[in-house]
DNA sequence: TTGACTCAAAGTGTCGACAATTTAAAGCTC
DNA sequence: GAGCTTTAAATTGTCGACACTTTGAGTCAA
């Protein structure tokens, strides 16, 4: 493991809420608690065998996390994400890993071509699309990493299991199309690593967002699937 | 008042809590509460006269706007902004800012530019820092506003009262410089609104960066202050 | 069958309380 | 007086409770 560039727990207060978020973001993203889902806090207390209060907060930080939606009401669901919120996620990538490559470049070592270079190798190898995007993912957080900068992690990180939703909830429905579009990918990832390594950072720069406007490009819309709710919210579904 | 474009208010639960952000908010960028001063709940809660649940959801926030921090122990500090916190939010500003201008142009109206007009024609007649200030914000969060991205406008909100924060502490170390700079800031609206106006996406995002850049470079290590924290973190504080 | 109305069940916002932990002061030793 | 130890105050994390509001099923009239 190379140098982690940047840490990113500067603050971490309470347990219980943590793991209620660990847990509630793990279903929501695997589908478990499908779009559209209410999610009553007396019934998650149960269900966590805690109170109320590490509930309320743990929904606080889902929600500023963009995977669940407060209503006017006071209630609680699990967000649908439609294709304009596909696009809204992909510009802020741009927005925010172009600038996070711009810095990287100029701040790049030998021992982070190394992680990321390790990091496509196995992305070659990997034999199911959850273990390519996990990959994918983690690649990308290096680099944003690698531009020690808190606040463009931390606002990385707001926005990260929101594209992780979206790129699971895609796969979801589209295991037809297969490794196909991660292939470009993967080439996309060469053209950014050659241009962090060179140190030039305009060309780091244009090469992320290019290679994140690509990666992204074959939206529901392209693939000519679903229209607006990426996936029908599921109403039927019974917790506990 | 033209079209606001984007409404960003799709959540708005609590009430109580709400009004505590405010408050605690307005005190700590205008100084009230200087960095580094300890923020207890169980005091907070005394002085707004309500439970320690609504402070807590309050304290939270704030963590997520950057206004104060969360020690390891628990306890809640206003926050200390270092020089390198400055540079920090600059980029954060380029990279979300630029991305805005980008999107903005495709959509421009005359509308918006009578918008943006108004208010430069506004800061040449500002006669306080505070009122400059006040407007350069919201001509700014106008240009967000228009990308139509919710996105990029929540992560935008995000670091907003920090850099509100900077800006306000650096007018309280520098009244001599006075509005040398802010004419800058100025000149180089005008041009951001040419770009914008002339709808090309690439010029008005290097317009904004560039803008940018030359707005935050007149930060305390260009001024030649105090060299970490913005301010010396003033112990000398009672509560309530 | 449809539609408005009623009313109980459920949910949120807020509160005060308690144990565990941390902080800061008082006390003791040298 | 300086430094370490003890002790009391303060603070956090969590809990259960209550009032008020919303939801939705069931009822009744048309």
């Amino acid at each position: 493991m190379p140098d982690q560039p940047q840490d990113s727990a500067p603050a971490q207060r309470k347990n219980l809420a943590r793991e209620v978020v660990l847990t509630l973001r793990s279903d929501i993203i695997s589908g478990t608690l499908p779009p559209g889902v209410a999610l009553a806090e007396p019934a998650l207390a149960k269900k966590f065998g805690s109170s109320r209060a590490p509930v309320r907060e743990a929904l606080i930080e889902l929600e500023r996390e963009g995977l669940v939606q407060f209503e006017a009401t006071g209630r609680t669901r699990v967000r649908t994400l439609t294709e304009q919120d596909f696009d809204e996620i992909r510009d802020a990538r741009i927005a925010l890993e172009s600038m996070a490559a711009r810095r990287a470049a100029a701040r790049w070592t030998p021992a982070a071509s190394e992680f990321i270079e390790r990091n496509i190798a196995r992305q070659e190898n990997a034999s199911t699309l959850a273990e390519l995007s996990r990959l994918d993912v983690e690649l990308h957080e290096y680099v944003v990493r690698m531009a020690a900068n808190q606040r463009l992690l931390a606002l990385w990180q707001s926005i990260r299991w929101q594209f992780e939703m979206c790129l699971a909830s895609t796969h979801r429905l589209q295991q037809k199309m297969a490794f196909k579009p991660l292939q470009i990918t993967v080439s996309g990832h060469r053209l950014v690593l050659a241009a962090l390594a060179s140190g030039k950072p305009d060309v780091a720069a244009q090469k992320m967002a290019a290679h994140i406007e690509g990666s992204m490009e074959w939206s529901p819309s392209a693939a000519g699937v679903e229209e607006h709710p990426l996936e029908r919210g599921a109403a039927a579904f019974s917790h506990s």
